[in-house]
DNA sequence: CGAAAAGTGGGAATAAGTGGGAATATCTGG
DNA sequence: CCAGATATTCCCACTTATTCCCACTTTTCG
């Protein structure tokens, strides 16, 4: 990210979403972490309605909701296919120079590099050699 | 490896990878150890729909995805049937000159020399004549 | 021993990333 | 309502990285 706050998208990501979209993207926050999650606007719209037909007299769904559609903006990609990332966004994500975006194959993640290396680093513990799996992971075939 | 990163796929493998999914492949880390997987794009796609479908909601499971999804990176063979591995999956597997390509029926693994020649030392311990073999061995027919 | 295929390395063309600057739009105070 | 100041957007130019291609060396098979 630079000075402007303009984020380059890289071109192997980039390709598909001109593509899919014409650059047209949203992005929102992951209320489980400290990260953002970047949608082609076509999946974002599908994801939309599922969380606006959630039953929204539960207060837990009702915050659930202002969080994903309070945050969610809508951007596009510049001439030179990079997204300017609004303050607020920013903020929570922690963002600085250094970013890391990861592909969670429907969905982009991006995340601040330390915040990132962090959730790395667990992740490893969590899946590594010593690691208690969860059951539906043992069943896997990879 | 050379300089560059790039890795000459032996004619062996080569072969079926071209024939099969025209060179396009997914490399992507083995999170229980320091060695890559290599998958044909086919083979990958039915993968990765299996890893999405898992429960995200589990803080575990949501890691493993991480992982493995986010450093799933789509290459293509060049003309002459070498790869271009990315900075960050060579990190993983500290890969160096010396590499290790293991066939493993609908992937391979690739791992550096060094870890590999540890790593085959473990196995024929675990595996040899003194070893406690899981249940699931001991009801093979070989 | 010779020919053909496979493996290796290097270099040039092209694409991607980065930064800066000017023009336009927005906001605020008078 | 207008003028000045600030912020935003758009576009261009430069630097760096990546990709593609060609030529050479080594091995394998007839």
């Amino acid at each position: 990210m630079d000075a402007k706050g303009r984020l380059a998208m890289p071109a192997r990501q980039r390709e598909p979403l001109l593509s899919r979209c014409a650059g047209q993207i949203v992005v929102t926050i992951d209320t489980q972490s400290a990260c953002l999650v970047v949608y082609p606007l076509p999946e974002w719209e599908r994801i939309e309605q599922d969380i606006q037909n959630l039953p929204a007299l539960k207060p837990a769904v009702k915050r659930f909701q202002r969080l994903m559609l309070g945050y969610a903006t809508d951007l596009e990609l510049d001439g030179n296919g990079r997204m300017l990332l609004p303050q607020s966004l920013r903020e929570y994500a922690q963002l600085d120079k250094k970013l890391v975006l990861v592909g969670q194959g429907n969905k982009l993640e991006l995340w601040s590099e330390s915040l990132w290396l962090a959730e790395r680093e667990q992740a490893l513990q969590d899946s590594g050699p010593d690691a208690e799996l969860p059951e539906e992971l043992m069943s896997l075939t990879l």
